[in-house]
Order: C-alpha cells, then sequence, then structure tokens
DNA sequence: CTTGGACTCAATGGCCCTTA
DNA sequence: TAAGGGCCATTGAGTCCAAG
C-alpha cells in the first residue's frame, strides 16, 4: 500500500547532531574549501543506512527516506529474500514498519519534517500478460502521453505526470522474473498534494482515516486516466468509428487542443465514445480489482490484528 | 443545439537553488 | 552539469452566458 517516502527534516542541525552521537554513518570524500586549499572541511553528505532506509545528511538539508514496503520485507524475511517490493503490503504492516522504523532511529524525531512525496498503491494480479495493459490500455492520464514509457524484455513501464502527483504503472512480472501476472499501479504524491490532504508526517499514516482519504484520493486521480480496450480486436466497430476514436486518443489532438472553449465537452466526448462502445472494460475490471485489494489489506488485515 | 467570449481561480512552467 | 524541489507569475481549465 504505502511504498517510497521522503521526508525532509526542519532542522539540518539536529539530524547531525543525532547522525554525530549514535555513530554507524558514512562520510563521502573530502571537500576542499577555501582558496589555497589548505582547509579540510567535513564531508558532505553523511549518511546512516538502517537496511534499506537511509538518512541523508547534506550541508544545509536532511532528508529521511526510501521504500518502506522493502524496509519490512528486509525486517520480516531478512536483507536476501525481503529485498523487494512486489508482495502485498498491509495496514497492519505499515504500522508495524513505522514503529520498527522509530525504534531504529530513536534519538530522532520522525516527525520534525515533512513529506516531500509519498507513494500510494497496489500490486496487482492480472488476467493477462502485465505489459499488454501498459502497451494498449493504459494510454493517457489527463490527455497526456506518459513521460516515461520503457517497453523491454527487461522493464515494462508508464510513467504519468501532472501537476503535483505522477502514476507509476509497470510489468513486476519481467522486472523480478516471476511467474504471476503482477501489475503494480502507484501514485506518487507530492509535498503540496499532501499538504492539500493534511498528510505531512509518517505519524499521520498510523491514522486510519488518512489512508482512507490517500484511497479516496487515489481512486479520484485513477479516473484521469484514459483507459480504453484494444479497439483492434473489435470487428463490430465501423473503421470510421475506430480512426475517430483513435485520433481522440492520440495526445497531440488534446495539444492542439489547449486554452481552447468547450475543451471540457471534448473530453467528455471521449469519455462517452469509450462507454458507448463498450470499450471500457478494462477500466472497469482495473478500478475493482483495486478496491477489492485495498479492502483485502486494510479491512482484513484489521480482522486478524483484532483476533491476534 | 452548437459555438464562442468573458471571467475566475487553480494548474503550469520557468527560474533559481541544492545536490550529486 | 544535470536533475529535482520550491516558489511565484502567467496561462489555461472550467463555468456561465450570449449569440448564431
Amino acid at each position: 500500500m504505502i511504498d517510497n517516502f521522503t521526508i525532509k527534516f526542519y532542522s539540518q542541525e539536529l539530524s547531525e547532531k543525532y547522525l554525530k552521537s549514535t555513530g554507524n554513518y558514512t562520510q563521502s570524500s573530502w571537500v576542499w574549501k577555501g582558496e589555497n586549499d589548505k582547509e579540510k572541511e567535513t564531508k558532505y553528505p553523511l549518511r546512516k543506512k538502517v537496511n534499506n532506509i537511509e538518512l541523508r545528511v547534506t550541508e544545509q538539508n536532511s532528508v529521511l527516506g526510501n521504500s518502506i514496503h522493502k524496509y519490512f520485507n528486509i525486517n520480516m524475511y531478512g536483507e536476501e529474500k525481503g529485498n523487494h517490493n512486489h508482495n502485498d503490503f498491509s495496514y497492519c504492516g505499515i504500522l508495524e514498519a513505522l514503529e520498527q522504523l522509530k525504534q531504529d532511529f530513536k534519538g530522532l524525531n520522525l516527525n520534525e519534517g515533512y513529506l516531500q512525496s509519498l507513494e500510494f498503491g497496489f500490486n496487482l494480479l492480472v488476467d493477462k500478460e502485465p505489459k499488454y495493459y501498459l502497451n494498449h490500455n493504459f494510454l493517457l492520464f489527463e490527455h497526456k502521453a506518459p513521460a516515461i514509457n520503457k517497453a523491454t524484455n527487461a522493464m515494462n513501464y508508464r510513467k504519468f505526470e501532472h501537476n503535483n502527483i505522477a502514476w507509476k504503472v509497470y510489468d513486476k512480472k519481467t522486472q523480478y522474473g516471476l511467474e504471476n501476472n503482477l501489475l503494480r499501479v502507484e501514485i506518487v504524491l507530492g509535498s503540496r498534494e499532501l499538504k492539500r490532504l493534511g498528510i505531512q508526517t509518517l505519524n499521520d499514516l498510523k491514522n486510519r482515516e488518512n489512508i482512507l482519504l490517500l484511497f479516496s484520493r487515489f481512486m479520484e486521480f485513477f479516473k484521469g486516466f484514459t483507459i480504453v480496450d484494444n479497439r483492434f480486436n473489435r470487428k463490430d466497430l465501423s473503421p470510421e468509428f475506430v480512426s475517430d476514436l483513435g485520433n481522440r486518443l492520440e495526445p497531440s489532438y488534446w495539444k492542439n487542443k489547449r486554452g481552447k472553449s468547450n475543451l471540457v465537452r471534448d473530453k467528455m466526448k471521449l469519455k462517452e465514445m469509450i462507454k458507448q462502445s463498450n470499450l471500457n472494460t478494462t477500466e472497469i475490471y482495473f478500478t475493482e480489482l483495486i478496491r477489492d485489494k485495498f479492502n483485502e489489506l486494510f479491512y482484513d488485515c484489521d480482522v486478524v490484528r483484532q483476533v491476534a
């Protein structure tokens, strides 16, 4: 559910004091300061890693972050077996990981800073080869082409950017050489968006309401995708319709419309065309998969927790 | 019923700074 | 030197209304 995060601390000084007092940090090469290269200065950045979570202190800033999902897995299954995020990460897992993190960085107040970014997403077990959906269904987000679109044997990955958020949709099957058709869909929320949601610290993630809030924003943003079934598989559709639809699925069509009047109606028209011709089954399929997965990770884990 | 203009406010992109 | 925030001025999305 929760994955990568970055916290920027308000005080670089406190972070540096913490490092110096607890040790076990690394320092990079030497830096020379001054005109005549005489004085050696303390080398930044200073780094301290616990599993995969790293605290990095530079001359002016200090940040802590990485995948809390992997961190949980490493704690649970060890360095070798746990160094991945292709299993499920439940709400209860999040709570445990946050508690462990607090222990591992005892002496550093993790809440004296704010979240610069936070990833929220799901690993979905899908019917077809994961890359099929990337190539044929996840076409546009907010009517824009993906900013990154990798399609190789080793990696199939699309990243869509918009405002202060981004979507990452990738094929975990090829990435990790898995047996299962695993597709990961995750949203990256930037600081502006997190501020809007009132989610500023790791502490805020312990709150059930906030997890529900994150999920509802996830689903809201998900609607911004243009996910359409493969129109070429539909012999019942007229070639004219398929061409017209294809035109509207092309990013430059929308670039051309920028700033024009009644853009909203045009966007509605595309949505209608997809819906009316029943080309929205993939979108519905994913919406339901995501809902089910969230319910499982959020609510079922609570039942387990109460029983345990 | 469709198209275009005006208005308002949030999104966008550019600039600047930090970091690697 | 390039990439990634943060901040801020400008642009454009969205809504309403009027005209064709």
